[in-house]
RNA sequence: GCGCCCUUAGCUCAGUUGGAUAGAGCAACAGCCUUCUAAGCUGUGGGUCGGCGGUUCGAAUCCGCCAGGGCGCGCCA
């Protein structure tokens, strides 16, 4: 089967011609190419493929970058499939490839089918996707969907290519917040039993979705709980509440198609002396200490007091201070927590470890990386993907939202607004680092201007003609195998053979789009794929012998059919790595 | 006050890990189309890449300082 991607069979050509260069004479020997770069150019004037090589190779040669250039490129004119080549502004090579090239390419991709855009850059290494790890304090709200769907989308991204990638979610059950939960179920449960409970006080979650906990509560317990101390209560309202709203949450997230493999409780990693093993173990590589910490500077907290306490020595790994790994009354910090977490993420066989967190979390970043290169003795590695906000909005006003009244917009009301297709697609369509607009009326508005419309439009069209052309054309073999076996030496106008090599340009997106944990990218692709292929529609317009069904043309015909087939596979191919279902028709 | 992230066309955003004259969609302007296969098409104008320095063949991209916005700053998670 030919190499998916196209490019690096043209790097090793390069490589080659400049091996030999230097077998020649022309270069000096054992040039380091490291930095030799074949990719296509920004801009589709100069040609196909282009190449920095002389640029890179002119200082260690010695040598003039036009100089390398012109040999180079006389070589490179011969090779095959090669048309032109020349050299242009500093010391780049352009090269552009026959039409035939491409067409061959179009065979790739139908053979290849749904597996096109595969690939092994993770050979099967293991790596470690957190993301969501809400606190099971409520339902998750609209801003969760985001780190969900990036999380989700990043995870599939990094299956297609070719890692082993476990899903995880982290229950932060362990700390205070779920005391406070605990307490405000409490309250509901009195008032479930018919107590009048008055007002919800000051720190305690007022939302409405706990009276069905204290519903549960009441009628598992009856009012076996209600005159007891709360030290009693407390551990088994805790773990009823925690149990239930992690029930919410997985329900959420099933509603939005997101299925975590692994969840991980804080708590009992906790309570299994997760922690004492991650801090003697960084105890016995000399990186923990006591100390006292200079007070931040700037404005000082009210109570602040200078105060030994066990310190973990960042400033080793790059970190700007020391932090604290134990709280003034001995318990563990959410921090020491958190290094014991990814130590454990790291003995279960993860080196790689990516964590999809919300932007509030920035300031922990530089901290837990230096944790994890200290736990994996530098072998271990840690990439943190910071989600910015989503500012909902309804046909550009912002909707209103109060988290203390308790009145935010859920994930469930977000997906039942536009449907779950539409919010994954939306939360994508930006970097996880910038912020995002999401606004009702625009995500579901038909039109250019909206991409989830764009996209799916251009693969429910795709399909429409090949159903259109079934009828047409009873017994022939639309199927991508069927039709990559064609004659294709009709594709020949300059919109057939754009379209094709986008699609060409699939393989090398997910190599660029994985290595970089940027799902975004394949957003921008899946644009551009469609709006090269409404293009070559509305071109059909004007111009009959564009039309994709022609009765008198069947070879033509088959060919572009061959097209429309493999543009619906790369369009389905980049929806599903979004977990987006590619839809036959636009209703 | 300190740290992290961000700043690209009037607006919303890309920019392939340092490449060429910085791109796309809206909006604006100028035409076309009014019916086919499915909710239009073509063209034009628009930029100090927040600012100033530095690194080098080459910077929106890397480094330093400054400005503006967001987030965070021991005993919240």
């Amino acid at each position: 089967m030919a190499e998916a991607n196209l490019f690096h069979g043209l790097r090793r050509a390069v490589l080659a011609e400049i091996a030999s260069m230097a077998a020649a004479g022309e270069l000096p020997p054992g040039l380091d190419t490291g930095r030799v770069a074949v990719e296509p150019p920004r801009e589709a004037a100069h040609g196909d493929v282009t190449t920095n090589a002389a640029m890179v190779l002119a200082k260690p040669a010695a040598r003039k970058p036009r100089e390398i250039a012109e040999a180079l490129v006389a070589r490179l004119r011969a090779l095959p499939h090669v048309t032109g080549a020349e050299i242009a502004g500093p010391g780049f090579i352009n090269l552009r490839l026959a039409d035939g090239f491409w067409r061959e390419r179009l065979r790739v991709v139908l053979r290849a089918g749904t597996a096109y855009g595969r690939c092994d850059i993770g050979a099967g290494r293991a790596v470690n996707v957190e993301y969501v790890s809400a606190n099971p304090t409520g339902p998750l709200h609209a801003a969760h969907a985001r780190g969900a769907v990036i999380g989700d989308a990043l995870a599939n991204l990094l299956e297609v290519a070719g890692f082993a990638v476990t899903r995880e979610y982290y229950i932060n059950d362990a700390g205070s917040q779920v005391d406070t939960l605990a307490r405000s179920a409490f309250l509901r449960y009195r008032e479930a039993l018919g107590e009048a409970i008055g007002k919800i006080p000051e720190g305690y979650y007022p939302g409405e979705y706990l009276k069905d906990v204290g519903q549960a509560l009441a009628a598992k317990h009856g009012p076996a709980l209600r005159d007891l101390p709360e030290a009693q209560w407390l551990e088994t309202v805790k773990r009823f509440a925690v149990d239930a709203l992690m029930a919410e949450v997985r329900e959420d997230l099933r509603v939005l198609g997101v299925r975590h493999a692994v969840f991980t409780s804080e708590r009992a990693m906790v309570e299994s002396g997760g922690v004492e093993r991650a801090v003697d173990w960084l105890k016995a590589h000399g990186d923990v200490y006591t100390g006292t910490l200079e007070p931040p500077k700037g404005k000082l907290p009210d109570d602040w007091e200078p105060r030994p306490q066990l310190l973990f020595r960042a400033t080793r790994y790059g970190d700007e201070i020391d932090r604290p790994l134990q709280k003034s009354d001995g318990s563990w910090t959410y921090f020491a927590n958190d290094i014991a977490y990814h130590h454990d993420k790291f003995r279960r066989g993860f080196a790689e470890m990516i964590d999809v967190l919300g932007a509030d979390h920035g300031g922990y970043v530089k901290r837990m990386q230096a944790a994890v290169k200290a736990i994996t003795e530098g072998k271990g590695a840690l990439d943190v993907k910071l989600c910015q906000l989503v500012h909902l909005m309804d046909a550009g006003k912002p909707v209103k939202m109060s988290k203390r009244a308790g009145t935010f917009v859920t994930l469930r009301d977000v997906v039942e607004a536009v449907g779950k297709d539409v919010v994954r697609f939306i939360m994508l369509t930006r970097r996880n680092d910038q912020a995002l607009e999401f606004d009702y009326a625009k995500v579901k508005e038909q039109s250019r201007e909206n991409p989830v419309f764009y996209v799916q439009y251009a693969h429910a069209r795709a399909r429409s003609v090949l159903r259109h052309a079934a009828e047409e054309l009873p017994g022939a073999d639309l199927s991508a195998a069927g039709l990559a076996s064609c004659d294709l030496a009709a594709l020949q106008a300059p919109e057939e053979l754009q379209v094709i090599k986008i699609m060409a340009d699939w393989p090398r997106l997910v190599e660029g789009a994985a290595e970089a944990h940027e799902p975004h990218r394949v957003a921008f692709y899946l644009a551009d794929l469609a709006a090269a292929f409404h293009g070559l529609w509305n071109r059909g317009k004007d111009d009959a012998r564009l039309r994709f069904i022609q009765a008198e043309d069947r070879a033509g015909t088959l060919a572009r059919l061959a097209l429309v087939q493999a543009v619906a596979l790369v369009a389905a191919a980049g929806l599903r790595v979004f977990g987006v279902e590619p839809v036959e028709e636009m209703r």
